[in-house]
RNA sequence: GGAGGGAUGUCCGAGUGGUUAAAGGAGACAGACUGUAAAUCUGUUCGCUAUGCGUACGUAGGUUCGAAUCCUACUCCCUCCA
C-alpha cells in the first residue's frame, strides 16, 4: 500500500493533469498487487531529426516509470508522421516524405536512450499496425468517432469558426493516434499538454474496443529560447540533446532570467523548495542571476555530456563573452588558395561563416569582423598566403585560419 | 456544378503602369549599453569580379519607351452557394 502511494507521488510530481486521477491510483495498486507492470506509452512523430529539451521533459517522466519497474512503450509515429499532427497549429502541416521519416526515426531511436534505459524500452512503430489497415477497417474506426467530438478540440474549432481550412487527414490524426493505444493496449499515455485531446481519443477508442481505458498524463510544455513559443525544431528555439557542450551552454545562457526558472524546475534535479530558495536569493540580490543561469546551464551540459565538458563550456563561455577574449581551443581551419591571396568576404564564405560574399561585406562594414582581435574596416582587404591568424565574425563564429597557396 | 477572393523578399503584409531592390512589422545578424538575460538605441537584412551590373513580386507568354502593377493562358490555394 505505501508503495503504491510512493509511486503515485513520484509519478504525479511535475505533471499538469492526470486524467482521471483515481483511475491512475487504482491502476498502480492493481499493477503492484498482480506484479504486472503498467504499459506506458509515449508517442513521438519523427518530424524533425533531433530530440530537444522539450522532449526530455516527457522522457524524464517515462524514465521514472521505467525505474519503478513499469513497461515503457516508445512509439515512433512513422505512420502518423506521414499525416502530420495539426495540434496547436493554425496551418496545415505538410506531410513528410518516407525518406525523411525513416532518417528522423533512426536518430530519434538513438538519441532517446540518453534518457531512457534501452534494455527496458520497447520500441514500436505505428506503421506496423496502421499500414495494413484496409478501407473497411478505417471506416469502421471512423464510425466510432463523431464530428462533434472532433470539433471539441480547440484548434479545430477555431479554424472551423474562422473559415480556415481543415484537411480531412488532419481530422484523422487524433483517431490514428488513439488507435495506436488500442493496438498497444496501453495503460497510461504520456504527452505534452498539447496532446491532451489526442491522448483522450485513445481512451475513447479503447472503450469502444472493450479495453480498459488508458490514463492520460500530461506534462508542461517547455518554452523555448525565445521565451515565447514552445520549444520546437520548426521555431528554431531549441536546445538539442545532441548539441555540442559549448552550444548547449550558450543556448541556455541566452534564456531570459524569468524563463530560467522553468528550466530549473525541469532539469536541475532540485526539489521545488530548493529552486524556490535559490530564486528568492536571486530576487533578494544575494545571488547573481547570471551565476544562477550558469549553474543551470552547467547542469544541463553535465547531464547530456559530462562534468568536464560542462566546465570547459563554462570556461569557454567566460573567456569568449565575459572577458571578450579569444578562447584557447579554437577550431583550426586550413584553406588552400587558388591564387596568392583571397578577399576577406570570400574567405568567410568559404569557411561557412557567411552565406554569401555580400553578407560578409555587410558584416565587415558593421565592424563585426576581426583579424587577430583587430576590427577590419575595409572589406576589400586581401589576405595572402602563407599566413595564420584568428578570424572572428561576430562573437560566435571564430577560427584560427591558416592560408596556404 | 455556379459565383467570388487570392498567390509579393525568411515570415506577415503594403503597393494597381515610371527615382520600387519594392512601405511597414516580425524575425535574424552586427554595433553601443550589459550579465551574449531583459529593456533600450543604431545599423544591416537577393546575388556578383560592386559608386556599377545581374536577377526578383505563382508559371509561361503578350501590350508598352517603361509592368509587381494592364492583357492572355496555365498552376496552385481559399471562401461562399448548390
Amino acid at each position: 500500500m505505501p508503495e503504491a502511494e510512493r509511486q503515485y507521488d513520484i509519478l504525479a510530481s511535475g505533471t499538469v493533469q492526470i486524467i482521471p486521477e483515481d483511475a491512475f491510483a487504482k491502476k498502480l495498486l492493481k499493477s503492484l498487487a498482480n506484479g504486472t507492470p503498467l504499459k506506458v506509452k509515449l508517442g513521438a512523430d519523427p518530424t524533425a531529426p533531433d530530440l530537444h529539451l522539450g522532449h526530455v521533459v516527457v522522457l524524464d517522466k517515462l524514465r521514472q516509470f521505467q525505474d519503478l519497474g513499469h513497461h515503457v512503450q516508445l512509439l515512433i509515429g512513422d505512420f502518423t508522421a506521414a499525416i502530420g499532427d495539426p495540434s496547436g497549429r493554425n496551418k496545415t502541416r505538410p506531410p513528410l516524405t518516407r525518406d525523411q521519416i525513416e532518417a528522423n526515426a533512426k536518430t530519434y531511436a538513438e538519441q532517446v536512450y540518453k534518457v531512457l534505459d534501452k534494455d527496458k524500452t520497447e520500441l514500436m512503430y505505428n506503421s506496423t499496425w496502421s499500414t495494413p489497415l484496409g478501407m473497411a477497417d478505417i471506416i469502421r474506426l471512423l464510425s466510432q468517432v463523431t464530428v462533434a467530438q472532433l470539433m471539441t478540440r480547440e484548434d479545430f474549432h477555431n479554424r472551423y469558426s474562422n473559415n480556415l481550412p481543415i484537411a480531412m487527414h488532419e481530422l484523422l490524426y487524433p483517431i490514428m493516434q488513439g488507435y495506436d493505444s488500442v493496438a498497444m493496449h496501453s495503460d497510461v499515455e504520456l504527452g505534452g499538454t498539447d496532446q491532451t485531446f489526442n491522448c483522450l481519443m485513445g481512451r475513447e477508442l479503447q472503450r469502444q474496443a472493450n479495453q480498459p481505458e488508458q490514463v492520460v498524463i500530461t506534462l508542461p510544455l517547455l518554452v523555448g529560447l525565445d521565451g515565447v513559443d514552445k520549444m520546437s525544431k520548426s521555431k528554431g528555439n531549441y536546445v538539442a540533446i545532441a548539441d555540442a557542450p559549448a552550444d548547449m551552454f550558450g543556448k541556455v545562457m541566452s534564456v531570459s532570467d524569468a524563463l530560467m526558472w522553468a528550466y530549473y524546475d525541469l532539469f536541475s534535479g532540485m526539489t521545488a523548495a530548493e529552486v524556490a530558495e535559490l530564486k528568492a536569493r536571486v530576487e533578494g540580490g544575494t545571488f547573481h542571476p547570471m551565476e544562477a543561469k550558469k549553474q543551470i546551464a552547467a547542469l544541463i551540459v553535465t547531464r547530456f555530456h559530462d562534468a568536464a565538458a560542462a566546465k570547459a563550456a563554462r570556461d569557454d563561455f567566460e573567456t569568449r563573452f565575459s572577458k571578450n577574449a579569444i578562447p584557447e581551443d579554437l577550431p583550426e581551419e586550413t584553406v588552400v588558395l587558388d591564387g596568392a591571396s583571397i578577399g576577406l568576404p570570400a574567405l568567410m564564405t568559404k569557411l561557412g561563416f557567411t552565406q554569401s560574399n555580400s553578407e560578409g561585406v555587410r558584416l565587415i562594414q558593421q565592424g563585426g569582423v576581426k583579424i587577430d582581435g583587430a576590427a577590419v574596416t575595409d572589406f576589400k582587404v586581401q589576405l595572402s598566403a602563407p599566413s595564420t591568424f584568428v578570424l572572428q565574425a561576430g562573437k560566435r563564429r571564430m577560427a584560427r585560419v591558416t592560408l596556404n597557396a
